[in-house]
DNA sequence: GCTACACCGGTTTTT
DNA sequence: CCGGTGTAGC
């Protein structure tokens, strides 16, 4: 192989060493010529192989700049280009074409969109953005956004644009009554976001898919990209699949790499079909199946296959290792959501005392992001540092909105969306119904709202010819419509030569943000958080204080709009325990992974419960969490959960009885500590206290066996005395003084007291 | 026009 | 439990 690939490259010295791939992953990198499929299980390898392929290619000739490689998220191209790097070195690697398709198909359309009528300086929407436009369009409609939620609108409206469907073509198919609504929205829809010169995600890929009907640009690019790549293919739509042909079209040197096993994004359009088309549009296509996991230990392999070999209709692989063996996965039914915290931070917190673990080494994985809580609760109070990825993102935080509304309006003053946002934000005396007015004079004479509010401030009058007759507004609103475009005016004056970290700094001034922000915020810790968030903006802000300044904001609000994601932001402790949903766990790996909530309506979940798909999909779900472990795999379920307010009990998840009982370690609570009856919860944080109410008859105490003064061991925190008991039900409580960690309050059938 | 408060419904996942 | 929306009273 080595050879064969010398005599290629003749007189290039070879300096990408492929000896420490194995067999299948040097296959797939010194792919020659034409489509390949690479289907990469967990831990297989996948990036290394990309990028190995990549400086390959490169090391036989082909320009970095004639490569193209997709990803699916930003995290995924930063650690490819990091990776890259350390191959061929930040030069040649620099060129290489390499993001998210929304990345890419923004630089696409930046370049040449003009072509096919997309503005030069289009904005992007995001699914805020989006949800206002639809709202504003229920509106205008007259259409009852109770009856007709917004949500499923948009969800309807973007599921099509995925599926490639146009608007004339959705408008003409006779469809449900819901989709009539859906079509009549989405055109008024598609006129705001003109007016706006908005794209939304959507529009990139479908707008960059339209750039390629033009002759000139289609040919163009046939000639640019020697070699296209794409990762992740199971999670791609069709139009992402589309795009993919038409930039390999030219070379016809595809190469797809996923794994159907770990498709889990068909809720976001993807359609794990495409793997199937591929290998129905290239019969020729060579395939490489990477089976081989440097990840996990056996054991927690077999477990993660017992689940996904459960999953029907799937082509049979097996992922096998040569890891040292390990502890089997262990399986632990606590009572509670809070119960089941406590377990991880015991055991994370033992970790750290014997130095078998670092913070980081850790990662919590859950279905649903409101189960973090419970987890953070329990790590704060055991002093663990954990940093938590995703939950409200940064750039969705209100005050945050607000402030790059402003910067919004910099930019694009006739942005409607961005108008609507800060016009009163902070309170200025701006209500509804001078908003009522302005839009309604807007629309009346083709004006931008912007202009609307210059002209009831009396600004700009002669701009519009002088004898269009103000919007009626009050004539204190009038006022305070005038400082709003004064300051608006200022500010963008400011952004052409100051730095975006000033120009935002100057609005927080003049507009007394703070203030505002203290007035607005229930409690002071929010307003200090809600501050701190503003702070951090302005931080961000500051990378771009080397691009000169008007460009700066361009920059800046792409990147916020394509890369809204916590892990882009420096904060957050560096050793810290991980918190994560399973979605984004997807190509991350942790030495020791807790999975909880392992039952019946969270994962599965029950929206997906009842629809065969979804079901399955929640399978691989479960599969992608597993195998993101390496050492250790910790599965728990709780007995009893709060959720939304209420409690309940939910069995444990069928998945979990899909593996054998002996490639499982169970580390179950010892009795029942209630009945079946159970009630609601009075408050959402569980005290044990609480307990007492669930027994109609308590019974004597328990069989524990200890008294004041027993002097008894604890797994971590060991030694200590008991200082006082007490029965909960036919659980005792058991109060300890540890000699090292000081008064706990535990409950005698959970703890595993022994005496000492 | 603003604020406080009651009510309702629900997001599971994200470029 | 949360946040968004609607209403009453200032």
């Amino acid at each position: 192989m080595l050879a064969a690939m010398s005599d290629v490259s003749a007189e290039r010295a070879v300096t990408i060493d492929l000896d420490h791939l194995n067999e299948a992953q040097r296959a797939a990198v010194t792919h020659l010529h034409g489509p390949l499929l690479v289907i990469a299980g967990p831990g297989s390898g996948k990036t290394r192989v990309i990028t190995h392929r990549i400086a390959w290619l490169i090391e036989q000739g082909t320009p970095p700049w004639r490569i193209l490689a997709v990803t699916f998220t930003n995290r995924a191209a930063r650690e490819m280009r990091t990776r890259l790097e350390s191959l061929i070195g930040p030069e040649q690697s620099t060129d290489v074409w390499l993001g998210t398709f929304h990345r890419i198909c923004v630089r696409m359309l930046r370049s040449q969109g003009q072509e096919i009528g997309v503005p030069r300086n289009f904005v992007i929407f995001d699914s805020d953005d989006q949800m206002q436009v639809v709202r504003n369009a229920l509106k205008d409609l007259r259409i009852d956004p109770k009856q007709y939620a917004p949500r499923a609108l948009l969800g309807r409206i973007s599921r099509a644009k995925s599926e490639g469907t146009r608007r004339e073509e959705f408008v003409a198919a006779t469809g449900s009554y819901f989709d009539e609504i859906a079509a009549r929205v989405w055109e008024r829809y598609a006129d705001q976001l003109a007016e706006s010169a908005a794209l939304d995600f959507d529009d990139l890929l479908l707008r960059t898919l339209d750039l390629f009907e033009v002759e000139s640009v289609r040919r163009a690019y046939e000639e640019r990209f020697d070699h296209v790549l794409v990762d992740e293919f199971q999670d791609t739509s069709t139009i992402q699949y589309q795009l993919a042909r038409a930039w390999s079209a030219g070379s016809g040197n595809l190469t797809v790499v996923g794994d159907p096993d770990q498709s889990i994004y068909s809720w976001r359009s993807a359609d794990i079909r495409n793997l199937n088309y591929f290998v129905r549009d290239h019969r020729e296509a060579t395939e490489v199946q990477l089976n081989n996991n440097y990840r996990s230990t056996q054991q927690i392999l077999d477990a993660a296959n017992a689940v996904i070999d459960r999953a029907s209709n799937r082509i049979k692989r097996r992922l096998v290792t040569d890891n040292r063996d390990g502890p089997l996965p262990r399986l632990h039914e606590a009572y509670s959501e809070s119960d089941e915290a406590e377990y991880i931070s015991s055991h994370v917190e033992l970790g750290l005392r014997d130095g078998s673990l670092r913070p980081s080494d850790a990662a919590v994985l859950y279905r649903t992001n409101a189960q973090s809580r419970a987890i953070e609760e329990s790590l704060v109070q055991h002093g663990i540092p954990y940093r938590l990825v995703g939950a409200t993102r940064f750039y969705d935080r209100r005050e945050v909105r607000d402030l790059l509304a402003y910067l919004r309006l910099l930019r694009n003053a006739a942005d409607p969306v961005a108008f609507t946002r800060v016009v009163n934000v902070p309170t200025r005396g701006i209500g509804a119904k001078t908003l009522d007015v302005l839009t309604e004079w807007s629309a009346d004479h083709a004006r931008s709202a912007s202009q609307a509010a210059a002209a009831a401030a009396g600004i700009d009058a002669d701009a519009l010819g002088g004898y269009l007759a103000p919007p009626p507004v009050s004539r204190r609103a009038a006022a305070s419509l005038k400082e709003f475009v004064e300051l608006i005016d200022e500010a963008r004056e400011q952004a052409s030569r100051e730095p975006l970290s000033d120009v935002l700094r100057s609005i927080l001034v003049k507009t007394r943000y703070r203030e505002w922000l203290v007035r607005q915020s229930d409690t002071e810790t929010e307003a200090e958080s809600r501050w701190e968030n503003v702070q951090e903006l302005i931080t961000v802000t500051e990378n771009y204080s080397e691009i000169a300044p008007g460009a700066a904001l361009d920059a800046f609000l792409e990147d916020v709009a394509l890369v809204a994601d916590v892990d882009d932001l420096p904060d957050g402790p560096p050793d810290a325990v991980t918190l994560i949903t399973l979605h984004q766990a997807k190509g991350l790996e942790f030495p020791v992974v807790f999975m909880v909530g392992l039952e019946e309506y969270l994962l599965p979940h029950q929206l997906s419960m009842d629809d065969p798909n979804q079901l399955q999909e929640e399978r691989r779900l479960c599969y992608v969490g597993m195998t993101r472990a390496m050492r250790e795999l910790h599965l728990l379920h709780a007995f009893r959960r709060a959720y939304q307010g209420r409690s309940g009990h939910n069995p444990p998840s069928r998945f979990l009885a899909d593996i054998p009982e002996e490639l499982l370690q169970r580390h179950q609570r010892q009795q029942a500590r209630v009945g079946d009856d159970v009630r609601p919860a009075r408050n959402r944080t569980v005290r044990w206290d609480d307990f007492d109410s669930f027994d109609a008859e308590p019974v004597a105490a328990p069989s524990v066996g200890l008294k004041e003064g027993d002097e008894v061991s604890h797994e971590i925190f060991g030694h200590g005395v008991v200082i006082a008991l007490r029965t909960i039900g036919r659980d005792a409580e058991v109060t300890v003084r540890f000699a090292d960690t000081g008064v706990k309050r535990l409950l005698a059938s959970m703890a595993n007291l022994t005496r000492a």
